[in-house]
DNA sequence: AGGCGCTTGTGCACACTTTCACAAAGCCGT
DNA sequence: ACGGCTTTGTGAAAGTGTGCACAAGCGCCT
């Protein structure tokens, strides 16, 4: 389940402060969502609360992550060192979470040997012997758009099993690899269509409170 | 719909292909969905096909951008200039793609007065005068996790109508706010958790083939 | 030891999404 | 001008996810 990290998130959060037990109730609260579903989702792990008292914290963490398989790091390996692959990769949140940065490549040049995030940048060519060497599952594709396609091609061939992709394209992968798609503009994009939305609604409301012909309140 | 995005997207590299008619089959390929669902999706903004032969390329990107309001560009005001909002600020994809960076703010004194992707970062008490100046309906939270609300809070108190959360929290708004959540971790920990289950199948078809008592292979 | 109150786990109904299937409609060749 | 081919737009079916409601179970207090 999708969810599975975000109750991570917020339990940790929970236990940091020194809560050892929660019910669904205040989990649901916490993530803004229905307490049925919480206990649906965490039901999934097994049946890991106790009735009339709630959830050990502790334990849940660990169930989470165990199923998430947190228990280790996952070496991550990022294709592109442009703007966007330097930005992940300065970007520390990587590392601490549990995916520390295990290698950079590009195809350019003047790119290579470079270093960010205290990684060196190396040439595509080198990546299979990256992933074999640090047994790197995962891929992130920070390339321009027209490049996606080439890099995944290029993780897959390397071993990588799961590709998390922010460039804005779509790739295509044989069977059995795993990708997840991130583009911050299509995130944007989605907020500006409420904006549209709330800017039209204002403007309709405008139109219906100035006198004047009836039905046109709503012409586009 | 929140598949709008990406079929501009798509649309808009067809466009540059130079393509000027495409049918739902063929886009619904490109996106690898099913060819029903663009069109249900595509009827949403109008009748704009036409029956035996397809899209006009062209203008279903207009009526795409209209409807997603990206018919001007929307500045964005980032709050938090540490190494998630260098990142986000110096990578160049939100004004290449119509959301220019119109403001950094942050609390930390010594961080005042850099200039990051050709921003200046002003102090977060100047939040309010940026975003009326500039007429700004969209914010993005930077900071780290703890400090999510109180950027949230600060965001809206200056008359942002949007928010873009990149922080590992959840920040609760008023009604009427929009907010979207993208959290690098947790696409990072679903692609762990895809990883650890083919680290499962691996070590029970593994067992499996090992002769020996019946009934233990998936035993955990 | 027994009852009471609280919380989990889950069957069921409902709502929403996705997919199928096909009639309506447009283009092209004859 | 008409018939055949292609593709849209959409009703209906199948599938998925969500939320309610409640029985089962656990701890605590007397």
């Amino acid at each position: 389940m999708a969810r599975l990290p975000v109750y991570l998130q917020l339990l940790s959060e929970q236990f940091e402060a020194g809560i050892t037990n929660i019910s669904s109730e205040e989990l649901a609260t916490l993530g803004g969502v229905n307490a049925a579903k919480v206990r649906k989702d965490l039901s999934y792990l097994g049946s890991y609360g106790t009735r009339g008292v709630g959830y050990d914290v502790e334990f849940l963490v660990f169930q989470i992550k165990r199923e998430l398989g947190l228990t280790h790091e996952w070496h991550v390996v990022i294709v592109g060192a442009g703007n966007l692959g330097q930005a992940l990769s300065g970007y520390g949140g990587f590392g601490e979470r549990g995916f520390p940065v295990g290698g950079i490549v590009d195809v350019a040049e003047d790119k290579i040997g470079s270093v960010i995030g205290g990684v060196r940048v190396r040439h595509i060519d080198e990546l299979a012997q990256i992933v074999q060497s640090r047994d790197i599952a995962i891929g992130v594709i920070a390339t321009p758009g027209p490049a996606a396609q080439d890099a995944a091609d290029a993780l897959v061939a390397a071993g990588v099993t799961s590709v998390l992709n922010f460039a804005p394209a779509i790739v295509n992968t044989p069977h059995g690899i795993s990708v997840r798609k991130v583009d911050l503009a299509v995130e944007l994009q989605i907020l500006s269509y409420h904006e549209q939305r709330r800017a039209n609604a204002r403007q309709a409301t405008k139109l219906q409170a100035v006198p004047g012909p009836r039905g046109r309140g709503a012409s586009a």
